[in-house]
DNA sequence: AAGTATTCCTATAGGCTTAGTAGGATATTA
DNA sequence: TAATATCCTACTAAGCCTATAGGAATACTT
């Protein structure tokens, strides 16, 4: 079967620092609130986007701040419920994406059903994965990764 | 299960009208050649862009066409045999998409790991349905529809 | 051979989206 | 009140996408 790559265009760089962000939170498994920097330096963010960045995901929910001095942020939901389509959604939500067109039989055109029904597949694909990944499932499978990955170090 | 619609971000606008087009000759079922000028008004496509997309279908391999009196495109493959995805492909091809960056030990960052494989399921997935749809498939599809909804004409 | 119809090729422009930056306000802690 | 870190709004530069345009090449017709 060829392989399309495509993935990445699908998902703008702000969504998928967005990802990464709550990945990240998501990892440490701690109650202390971590900061901005923190999280840029250890994704590789620009500090002032992910800033902006971590604001809208706090308006959504995903995230709870603190501010001052041992400020920072904190996952607002147990990894275990929150799926990276909740995020995914949001975020492309909130930059207006187009809905795929219902069928109109009166203006159909030749071809509107049969590509209808194959976005609609796509879609359902697509939706299916994202709505069943968990973060908690990302850091798991991160884990288990970085174990088998463990170089012969001498020490 | 919630359902994103993101399908016709991921493809572009050309890339759908190479898709109506292509689908255009094969619901034609004929050995004439088909104008551009047909193909657009019949999917509602500016003529001058689709000229455009048309003679990059033509490079690809997937139409002839014909100059001169009784010019136009001909299906250059059986519609059974070309699948939307072999069409998707060059189309978004040849306007250099990113490819999924590999997962490299050395340089990888806390989430990579999980994250690629994220991806790499969702373009399986995406690339499983593309390459399982030929035109074909649209244009049965689409035929079995428009029979079914049929309105009652008073002649 | 001339005329007409059509595809072919290259360039370009306007509009929209995205990534990233900046300044200053607000809140928390000590 | 000083220090630290989040919060909010606005802005800009670059890139991409859609669509258009002019003219060249080719084929058919008469």
């Amino acid at each position: 079967m060829e392989t399309i790559f495509i993935t990445p265009k699908i998902i703008s760089q702000k969504c998928r620092y967005a990802l990464r962000a709550i990945f990240e939170l998501a990892s440490r498994h701690t109650t202390e609130a971590v900061k901005i920097s923190e999280i840029a330096s250890s994704q590789a963010i620009s500090p002032r986007f992910l800033e902006n960045i971590l604001v809208e995901l706090k308006q959504a929910g995903f995230v709870m701040s603190k501010r001052g001095n041992d400020g920072g942020y904190i996952l607002n939901q147990p990894a275990e419920k929150l799926t990276v389509g909740q995020v995914i959604a949001f975020m492309q939500g909130a930059v207006k994406y187009n809905a795929v067109p219902a069928y109109d039989i009166d203006s159909a055109r030749n071809g509107d059903y049969a590509f209808s029904r194959l976005w609609q597949r796509l879609n359902d694909s697509i939706s299916s994965i994202y709505s069943n990944t968990t973060f908690a499932d990302l850091v798991k499978e991160e884990t288990i990764a970085a174990k088998d990955y463990v170089p012969n170090y001498v020490i």
